[in-house]
DNA sequence: TACGATTCCATTGACGCCCATGATTACCCA
DNA sequence: TGGGTAATCATGGGCGTCAATGGAATCGTA
């Protein structure tokens, strides 16, 4: 129904390490129109980004800044293309990581979905607790910023 | 499937310095409507550059940008076409890599296959390694130039 | 004939696809 | 409103197919 990755889920993988996308998470990638899934490891966090060709789409606005053949787009595709991979999505919504992507998160026989709206992560549950907690501490920093504005001025200085 | 080349995969070169092209690369290349694999050294990387017609194409693009007559021209084409070999592929999917071509890049008894969208590169394993920490690196710092762009936040899709 | 190159088989292990199970949820109807 | 039934989804297992790899057979040619 939506055109958004939301909310969270955690599946377990099974002995073939294959682990099903959340059914609300498919219904997006339909829409969206890619077969398979984009997975590449997430620069800062120890977690994978995921989704179709949404996802794609922003990786190649960064590359489209720079000539093919000057170090910097060199660089970063082999950090952005280099390092994606395509999953196939079985009949049944499963995928299987592979073992870099697992290694990258520290997964090991469950993984934790997490919407981003056009995009979603894939976390170690144990991780994502941990982020979770994380991010609504800085939450509430950041909200004591806010206080009181009523109008969004928004420049964040 | 797709029409890029994303992702890495690492094969091996048996006795007779035969080497798998990964599937998925090989059913790009069949899409671009290739006969052979187009091959040529990095400019300035321990890397080979290979792939299609998209491949020329690119070639062609940066050689378009000089004069014929002048001495940027004349050292690109070198470089490019001076060293770019036309590899045949195998029934079974397989190349032979030339003795420069090996040299060039160190490579010994294993090759890694890097996608870069358009082309794919060749390396030696070790030294992929250590080139994809500098990248990593490298993206980073750009991430942070681009404003979080490159964690694929803002999209404005 | 001898050597290099190319094609043809064979092996092994991983992967994709099909079907089965259990459990939860949504739905229907008396 | 309660009960029952159908649908959906996460999960598990069996099995055929394909990819990567190794080695033998064949062809062309010096």
């Amino acid at each position: 129904m939506t055109d958004r990755f939301v909310s969270n889920f955690t599946n377990r993988l099974d002995a073939k390490g294959r682990v099903s996308i959340p059914s609300s998470f498919r219904s997006v990638l339909a829409k969206d129109g890619y077969e398979g899934l984009y997975v590449h490891q997430g620069l800062d966090l120890p977690a994978l980004d995921a989704g179709g060709n949404a996802l794609r789409a922003t990786i190649d606005d960064i590359l489209a800044r720079f000539s093919p053949f000057s170090d910097e787009w060199e660089l970063l595709s082999t950090a952005l293309n280099g390092t994606s991979e395509v999953l196939k999505i079985d009949p049944e919504g499963r995928i299987v990581l592979s073992e870099a992507l697992k290694a990258h998160a520290g997964i090991g026989d469950a993984v934790t979905f997490v919407g981003h709206g056009h995009k979603f992560q894939i976390w170690e549950p144990e991780r994502f607790r941990a982020h979770l907690d994380a991010a609504r501490t800085r939450l509430r920093d950041v909200k004591r910023t806010l206080g009181g504005l009523a109008s969004a001025g928004g420049s964040g200085s």
